[in-house]
DNA sequence: CGTGAGATTGATAGCGTTCAACTGTGGTGG
DNA sequence: CCACCACAGTTGAACGCTATCAATCTCACG
């Protein structure tokens, strides 16, 4: 009965009862998705927010000339492709990278929860900023650096995400990508990041054994790159108290 | 007597009075930049958020190799660098394009907008939405796109966002920009936004006069580089009612 | 008229794409 | 159990876009 949405929001806040009871109300309808399956296209009208329980997923946009931009990669807890709140047409295409589990949310609710929990409001706004951030870190990765050094910094993005959401200690992990969903996400040819790969695994900064991947020095292939994670922590200072209702507030975080 | 963040925020829905008297409280530490001065630096810790009442500004980040990316461009209305918000410490340096008038708002007035009004906060949730978008929209471009059509991308990005603030009716607008700001925007050399900007000249749809664009096919260049604008508007939908007090808002909404 | 910043243009090199071929591997049907 | 197939990964060669570096030009300004 552990809500992915409450845990990784717990992990910025202490959160009280009421909070954590509204989180769990926005995921009473489960679904399940085999890998590939194509959950939200780009354009279409959409009802539903999703919340992810467990699995891979993908944003994605595709272009003019037909080629695809992936834009982010979701994991459990993640609130997917919440960019679109802002049209009724979903902005991206969400697509499950492996078999996996979400929950389905009206976009309405996501207006209630706001009326009803201010400061949640105010921390999903809060995760949403780190979100741009990192497509911003991404878009000036893409920008102006060389292949190598885009595809190790995406793997250390993945991995320090990796890391918040299950916990990982290492830097072993599995990529489930295939090279030209890598590509699609760093915009180079699957060509391409293959030869990136190789150049990557020649520093010795990197193993591969198939589909895993085995960063041998994380601090130094950070500061090779200049990686920034932006995913630790987010700021809570700034956050109005939990409710209007101090006093019942107070009884249930302590019966919690 | 405007507020220019009131005013931006009632194209998408109209206000109540107590909304909008709290964003008028948002506004009362005015500040005045001159062109080229850096307001708030990537990384220093910072105290308060900027709304934009005049001029142009931009948000950027610095990279490993000391290369800058341009992230936004902000004018009348904007909540500038909001995306810092998540941290203490800004995640980009904010500069003053041209001579500009601020003003400051501490951290923590975002987070009593969000307890006070929250149909405010969720609208600020899904203006940031949008901007977001815009942002991955420039990702994808950068990563795929050839240097025409990223700069026309760029200059009909400015263009329709120039349009909701101001009003401009036309496809000739100033961009107070250098070259390199331009590269440093879309992810190329000065040499190289030159040589796009000759070539955009030659087919016919667009025009320059010192600062001066002049965009003279709107409508074909836009389809020719398949530009998405996503300015207009944010869905509203999916926004909570007004207040927690609906009969005070009715008086209120008709008395103004 | 000198000065300096920005714009423009040219020559060259390199990175990444494109296209194509080949390899390896897991799944499927006979 | 094996032949076959599809798909992903790998590699090579040639091309083209963009960076780099440098020189020149333009223009506003003191």
């Amino acid at each position: 009965m552990v809500s992915p949405l409450e845990t990784r929001l717990s992990q910025h806040l202490p959160l009280t009862f009421a909070e954590r009871d509204a989180l769990q109300w926005l995921e009473r309808r489960e679904q399940r998705f085999i890998a590939g399956k194509v959950i939200v296209r780009e354009g279409e009208a959409y009802e539903n927010l999703h919340i992810v329980a467990s699995g891979w997923l993908h944003g994605s946009i595709r272009l003019h000339d037909g080629s695809r931009q992936i834009l982010r990669f979701y994991f459990v807890g993640d609130l997917t492709t919440a960019f679109s709140i802002a049209w009724r047409h979903s902005a991206a295409t969400l697509t499950a990278v492996s078999a996996c589990t979400l929950y389905e949310m009206p976009r309405a609710a996501l207006g209630r929860l706001f009326r009803d929990h201010p400061r949640l409001g105010a921390l999903l706004y809060a995760v949403s900023a780190s979100e741009h951030v990192a497509t911003a870190d991404r878009l000036a990765s893409i920008g102006r650096t060389a292949g190598m050094y885009r595809v190790a910094t995406f793997l250390l993005d993945i991995r320090s995400r990796l890391l918040v959401v299950d916990g990982l200690a290492g830097a072993t992990f599995e990529l489930p990508l295939t090279q030209q969903d890598l590509g699609d996400a760093v915009g180079l040819t699957k060509a391409h990041v293959n030869r990136s790969l190789k150049s990557l695994e020649a520093t010795g900064l990197l193993e591969r054994e198939g589909k895993i991947i085995r960063i041998k020095d994380v601090d130094a292939l950070t500061k090779l790159v200049g990686f920034k994670d932006r995913h630790g922590h987010v700021a809570i200072d700034w956050l109005p108290p939990s409710a209007n209702f101090g006093d019942i507030d107070h009884n249930e975080t302590t019966v919690a």
